[in-house]
DNA sequence: GTCAATTTACTGACCGTCCGGTAAGTTTTT
DNA sequence: AAAAACTTACCGGACGGTCAGTAAATTGAC
């Protein structure tokens, strides 16, 4: 039982890997096979399909993250402080982590639509309510001006967004000016 | 000479739409000349190869955007006013014209690596060099404070992001409350 | 504890389809 | 007539996916 799915997840890790680097549509399965060294029919014993794969890498990730910020971000606190443990923890994450979520935010649309569909309530539920959540908590305790939570939300992470990209010189690390920039940038903007 | 080239003017198009909407390695040649009802063939007496296409379209979108930013935030203005006038002139395009910034962004990785770096040096010179140089601008003058302008740049750039997707409700209309707000987060962020 | 039966975790060969791309011929414009 | 603007027919190869077979691990009857 020690090293059960050895395989599965070095599958996931690696096709995360490929399709944040090249998009889902620009790596074949027999790609990602070829970079584990094992054929291509054992990603089909552990996937049914490509999209499979995708979906597994996309809602695993979802699920982290939900965990993550549901620690983080309780509603305990002022929605303010709450935000920015939210900022805070997603660039605690790895960029190749946190590259997830920008890969998922792209590829949706390369989802057929019954996963589509299913997919996009998930983001929803695991990462954007949860913003759009603590938005609309400050707004009730009149931290925040009565702003458009979800236009607001899509602000606050397209903010981000560009340290989502792999590159050296967009990896932030933990504790870095520009987070707090941007964090107190935000803030200000929709401080009642 | 009245009607020349309009085949070629309207697999552009047609092809710039169907990108934004799937991708490039979303996208086959054979669909973008079934949905224009050509031949594939047709597409290729216009176009060298499917690269080909996709730089016409991205560089094309790109020399219009730098002709309209050259005109709109010319620097003879304050800091503060150009940047103003750049966020308009970007969501007074059409957001199917816009969205084609989000492919640039997204398909550079899908280009063959010749083409990636010409095309980089391309997008910095055209679009990314000219909000830097009024933010570099706004610096000397006192206006900003003297921020990362590389960093500044993406931000300000990914706030947008998220209304470069082909969406209903992300289709701000020029005068929309929220370009307003947006630019107003991002200049009281970093107003000196 | 042994050993046959079954399940798990793969491999290698192969399938039909679609891909980007081309060569040669045909129609249309000048 | 000749150049421009296509169409038709085709190519090799890569694509996602399947299938029969198998070595190794696990299980269960005795």
């Amino acid at each position: 039982m020690r090293e059960k799915n050895l395989l599965k997840q070095r599958i996931l890790e690696e096709a995360a890997r490929l399709f944040v680097e090249r998009g889902y549509n620009g790596i074949s399965m027999r790609e990602i096979s070829e970079a584990l060294k094992v054929s291509k029919a054992a990603l089909y014993y552990h996937f049914k399909d490509k999209e499979a794969l995708l979906l597994a890498i996309l809602t695993g990730y979802l699920g982290e993250i939900e965990t993550l910020l549901d620690v983080n971000c309780p509603p305990v606190q002022d929605a303010r402080t709450r935000l920015v443990h939210l900022v805070e923890t997603i660039f605690n994450q790895p960029l190749e982590r946190r590259a997830i979520i920008r890969l998922a935010s792209q590829e949706i649309p390369s989802l057929r639509s019954e996963a589509r569909q299913s997919f996009h309530a998930l983001y929803h539920q695991k990462f954007i309510g949860k913003i759009e959540a603590i938005l609309q908590d400050g707004i009730e305790r009149a931290e925040f001006k009565p702003i458009n939570v979800q236009a607001a939300a899509w602000i606050l992470l397209g903010m981000m967004y560009p340290f989502f990209y792999a590159s050296p010189e967009r990896d932030l690390q933990p504790g870095d000016p520009l987070i707090y920039m941007m964090t107190e940038i935000f803030l200000n903007g929709i401080a009642q």
